[in-house]
DNA sequence: GACTCTCGTTACCGCAAGTAACATATGCAG
DNA sequence: CTGCATATGTTACTTGCGGTAACGAGAGTC
């Protein structure tokens, strides 16, 4: 039959374009870990084998690449973290899971984090705004994730939902600040920098008493 | 005296080197303001009246003057963030206060803001890393500031001085990460949010208790 | 008048993003 | 076997930006 060998071939075709689509991420991947967010379009092309315009024919401009291998990352983060959150555990357990599997993830891969995070948004041509949706986007989905958990879990009375969503990506950004300082000075240890900021999240800020013992004061 | 005519001379073009240094940074102001992180360097030129050459006889390269941008802003950001912190109040005032004065800063000026957080760190050349430490360097400023008022106001205890800097680089990633947010999508007002915020500070997570009513559970 | 110093220009290089046009293999209609 | 449609791949090009070299003009100094 003509139409299912159509059909047939169709979806081989798909498969076997998806499974490029695959490899061109992976061989992507391997550049932007290697070289840094501002890996070049020839130089992926070169590591897959291959010359730009297929890229380009796969992913459209550089941003849709640049999209399509954060997705991959932040998928994988988000479903740690996600694993981490919804534990059957005690509050502040949970908390410091999470934020230990967060810092885990960008200690062991700092580069993949860099990317994700710092991404180049360098601008071609007068678009300026249609490249580099991806450093806000992993931001975002995880106050977002974090939102709902905290939003379905936590009574937080009327306006619940509201609160919930700032409480949601201001946890996050606490997160991926110390994150980002941690990574890059080093201070402490991970357990010291998951109890500090579990500490800060659990009000000792407003519990602290004043200091009075200072210099003149 | 000749060496003093020399100095005279010298000194005024040190001041005229500088008016010109300042015409220039507020030329590249306004077209950042306008074009957004991406704006070019034909651009900026432009603005001010002249051409390429003589911006990078002033600043080097793209990096220097985008540094010497981010500081201005980055600097008198700051100075408002000190006198609200430093402001002679309640601890709990302090931080709404801090609070409120950094989410108006970038409620007025959202364009700043973005080339501030969000610059282009296209990498020209083999480089990669020359260009583009702004977005960083006014975060970990923030997060150092807020550490040493913290450090020398609230009494935590041994170890204090790391905790006052993980505390400090967290809630300045809080602020900024929830003041992104609600740039965005402006789900409610300023004091709202601020409130929520503080809240968050305070210890109404760990306060607040499981929610049981929930669907089927 | 020759020297130098700063401000300014035009014209160029290198590089990266993105595109157009061409080449080739494969499967199917007649 | 010939036509043709489709996906895959290429080379060669355009455009635009960051950055630089080489040159020119005014002003004070000896």
């Amino acid at each position: 039959m003509e139409t299912t060998q159509r059909t047939d071939q169709r979806a081989e075709q798909q498969s076997a374009a998806e499974r490029r689509r695959r490899e061109l991420l992976e061989a992507a991947d391997r550049v932007v870990l290697r070289d840094g967010p501002g890996a070049s379009m020839n130089a992926i092309a070169a590591e897959a084998g291959i010359t730009k315009p297929i890229l380009y024919r796969h992913f459209g401009d550089k941003g849709g690449l640049y999209a399509a291998l954060a997705t991959r990352h932040t998928d994988a983060l988000l479903a740690s973290l996600r694993a981490a959150l919804d534990a059957p555990a005690e509050r502040r357990e949970r908390v410091e899971a999470t934020l230990d599997t967060y810092l885990a993830a960008i200690e062991a891969r700092p580069q993949v984090y860099r990317f994700l995070m710092h991404p180049a948004e360098g601008s071609p041509g007068d678009s300026g705004f249609d490249v580099g949706r991806h450093s806000a986007p992993l931001l975002r989905r995880m106050g977002e994730e974090l939102a709902e958990v905290i939003e379905e879990r936590v009574d937080l009375g009327p306006g619940s939902q509201q609160l919930a969503r700032v409480w949601g990506h201001g946890i996050v950004g606490m997160m991926h600040a110390a994150g980002d300082w941690w990574l890059g000075e080093r201070p402490c240890t991970r357990p010291e920098l998951v109890r500090g900021l579990a500490d800060l999240l659990w009000g000792r800020l407003a519990a602290a008493g004043d200091k009075v013992g200072g210099p003149g004061f």
